[in-house]
DNA sequence: AGCGCTCGCTTTTTT
DNA sequence: AGCGAGCGCT
């Protein structure tokens, strides 16, 4: 048992109590992973079988981390355990449980994009102002009642919601949720709530249900307890009710999810619910420096609603904090740019060791075309990701379409795309016939030659002769041989393939790639179901948090703050500490709202290890103007004696700083290497036609219909799917798929 | 039905 | 600044 060695008292505290309902109060870099994982390896070297451990995490990534983490204590046993968050695992069983309530086996899950159009659409069809309801603000309505566990039926009944909905001009929200949540279930969709209401509908619909999971959870473990939302904390107690072997782990000052319903509450009520629970509490931070966790104090003293702890750390004291003034955006970009290629020449630091954190995705181009020039790498987690690409979600939604024909939002994507002479028009009339005659929309497609013009009908009946082609296939193949066939066949390829632009290029790269992803699926040993259906209920809650988490190289890291929790780097840079940045404009109107910016903060600054940077511009650009800019109120709720500022107030700017150097040095510190070029000016001839590539070896001449001309470096079979290497003359290297591309071969 | 132009809104954070 | 929706023209 030697690693109860390396854990405090409190920790090995924590750790040992395997039996009955607890909570650890965890302070910021106080070893909450390290207590978790332990206290898993202890439950598993006392006997518990791992399948019987239900370990629930927020994001994918500390999912990831976790696991990995215990499987290096207790090794290959840890992939048994139910580990991830919230929404995978309910997906899951929702997957296996989804007849009971009603819904298909292979429902689709609706991501934000898709709940907001379909809002649109019913405001539209229910003839309502669409400047009054708007999308953003029914979702949010309908997702906090939802997180509320509040049906459409209370919802409407409800005088006080009902009132509220009336005061702010909007008394039909009620009515657009009652529809909006009658066309998902008839699309055989859910959205991201549902996963979790749903689940709650069945645990409380089919106790036979509930029961089976109460057997298979013997121990439920939540991280960032903190965050859960109403919705959440039913369904852990409901399966915790039988054993009462329950530990949540949180920190009240790190609570930032309010806006997505998240409620403190939650933390009062796990007291309530479990009387005779223990508390441990962890306060010793071993991940900052003195400065840092003082810093961090003397910023959370400001909040009222606070309690319970206090962080100390017996670290180093470390180097002050550094508050670093810019003229504009650009310039701040500029400054932490060069500070970090300074730091890390200096410090024989790796790019890996250096964090920017924002508040908004917005800032982040900046920091990216400062960092460029410089030359240095990074890789932003989060913003718009791969999956919400157009081309992507075009694609998706043939795939969607194949394994759900009803899925509503799939067909009203492609039925026109790429484009087969079926408006605007004739898609209303295909809806209105399926509600008038209480048929699904999918069997009056299959039937539209009967009611339509003989063009149209015949255009619609191909449509639909194709997804069930699709459908068929994906019966007895796999995901991505479905996919494969469907790019090609839906006419996506031919259509982006057609696109000589550079957009165009990336585009059809991006397609590549997906398939490329689709291929790497279906040849992971630990993907048991390599349908396409289960394909797609994987990818609908990734955020691309994990996807290219493991990239080879070293990265600066560039993300908001919320994808900063639990997180860790030796240096870290909050940028853009302005007021109406951070703290957001929209978050002034409460004291509430403030404190929750301010736990942000908080978690901000408890990120960095060894040393932390706080930098403002006083003018940015903001929709396209310049606006000025006045430095935030959080810098002034720092007990100044942490900082050293740069440019401050005082005017001190004298001397070999960094920061003065670089502004004086108008020239970059080093030469950009030259930009790969991605765009190739060549166009393929009239007649070309792709060669026969079975036997495509290392070395052979090739001509690409967009890349132009190239040398076959390395050939990769697996499995069944083999990829070429390929160095092109214009555009450098790219992989690509041979089954998929077309090549004419020159020698 | 399809194309291209203008207008207006956006940016708070995420599963 | 950049994207989608809406409008008017072909």
């Amino acid at each position: 048992m030697d690693y109860l060695d390396l854990l405090n008292e409190s920790q090995r505290k924590a750790v040992l109590h395997t039996k009955g309902p607890a909570m650890i109060i965890a302070g910021a870099g106080s070893g909450k992973t390290r207590v978790l994982t332990y206290r898993i390896a202890q439950l598993i070297a006392q006997g518990v079988d791992p399948f019987n451990i239900l370990a629930l995490t927020f994001t994918n990534k500390a999912a990831k981390e976790m696991r990995h983490r215990i499987e290096k204590v207790i090794g290959n046993e840890a992939k048994n355990i139910w580990m991830g968050t919230f929404h995978s695992v309910f997906s899951r069983i929702l997957r296996a449980e989804a007849e009971k309530i009603g819904y298909p086996k292979s429902f689709t899950i609706y991501d934000t994009d898709d709940s907001k159009t379909l809002i649109r659409n019913i405001v539209k069809e229910m003839n309502l102002d669409d400047k009054l309801y708007k999308p953003n603000v029914v979702l949010s309505r309908i997702s906090s009642a939802k997180n509320k566990l509040i049906s459409v039926k209370q919802y409407i009944n409800d005088p006080v919601i009902q009132a509220d909905d009336e005061a702010a001009m909007r008394p039909k929200i009620g009515k657009i949720y009652e529809t909006y949540q009658n066309r998902c279930f008839k699309a055989g969709a859910m959205d991201f709530d549902d996963l979790l209401f749903q689940t709650n509908v069945l645990f409380k619909d089919h106790p036979d249900a509930l029961n089976k999971y109460q057997n298979i959870f013997h121990y439920v473990m939540v991280d960032e307890y903190q965050d859960t939302n109403y919705s959440q904390y039913l369904i852990t107690r409901k399966l915790a009710a039988k054993n009462q072997n329950i530990v949540v782990v949180g920190d009240d000052a790190q609570s930032i999810y309010a806006f997505r319903g998240a409620d403190i509450q939650n933390i009062l009520n796990f007291e309530r619910d479990y009387p005779e629970l223990e508390v441990f509490k962890l306060e010793q931070n071993y991940r900052s420096t003195q400065n840092i966790v003082h810093a961090a104090n003397s910023v959370i003293k400001h909040n009222q609603a606070q309690l319970r702890k206090e962080v100390f750390t017996d670290n180093e004291q470390g180097p002050l904090i550094e508050v670093v003034k810019a003229n504009s955006d650009n310039e701040e970009g500029k400054l932490v740019a060069t500070t970090i290629f300074e730091e890390k020449m200096s410090n024989h630091l790796s790019y890996d060791d250096f964090a920017i954190l924002y508040r908004t995705n917005a800032q982040s181009r900046a920091m990216e075309e400062a960092l460029r020039r410089m030359n240095i790498k990074y890789k932003i987690i989060g913003g718009l990701s791969f999956y919400q690409r157009k081309e992507i979600k075009d694609l998706i939604a043939y795939l969607r379409l194949t394994v759900n024909p009803n899925d509503e939002q799939a067909l009203r994507r492609v039925i026109n795309y790429p484009k087969r002479g079926i408006g605007e028009t004739t898609e209303a009339k295909l809806f209105v016939t399926a509600d008038e005659t209480n048929h699904t929309v999918w069997e009056v497609v299959q039937n539209a030659g009967s009611f339509l013009g003989n063009r149209v009908g015949a255009a619609i009946e191909n449509f639909s002769i194709k997804i069930k082609d699709f459908a068929r296939m994906a019966a007895q193949q796999d995901a991505f041989e479905v996919a494969k066939h469907v790019a090609k066949h839906s006419g996506i390829v031919d259509e982006l393939y057609a696109d000589k632009t550079v957009e165009g290029l990336a585009r059809y790269e991006n397609i590549q790639e997906l398939l490329n992803g689709i291929k790497e699926y279906v040849d992971d040993p630990e993907k048991e179901d390599k349908s396409l259906s289960a394909f797609l209920q994987d990818i609908a809650l990734i955020t691309d948090a994990d996807t290219k988490a493991d990239e080879d190289g070293e990265f600066v890291t560039l993300m908001t703050i919320h994808s900063a929790k639990g997180l860790e780097f030796k240096n870290v840079f909050i940028v853009g500490m302005e007021e109406n940045l951070f703290p957001s404009q929209m978050m002034l109107n409460s004291r509430a709202d403030l404190e929750e910016e301010r736990r942000l903060f908080y978690v901000a600054i408890t990120r960095a290890e060894k040393k932390l940077y706080l930098t403002y511009a006083t003018s940015r650009y903001q929709w396209g103007n310049l606006r000025a800019c006045e430095k935030s109120r959080f810098l002034d709720e720092i007990d100044p004696k942490y900082l050293n500022f740069k440019y401050g107030d005082n005017g001190a700017s004298g001397g070999g700083n960094i920061f003065d150097r670089v502004l004086q040095r108008k020239s970059n510190l080093v030469a950009p290497a030259p930009r790969k070029q991605v765009a190739s000016n060549y166009t393929p001839p009239a007649d070309f036609k792709p060669s026969d590539t079975s036997n495509l070896a290392a070395g052979m001449k090739v001509e690409h219909p967009k890349f132009g001309f190239g040398v076959v470096s390395k050939m990769d079979t697996q499995g069944n799917s083999t990829k070429a290497i390929i160095n092109f003359d214009e555009v450098g290297e790219k992989t690509l798929l041979l089954s998929f591309a077309k090549l004419k071969i020159h020698s």
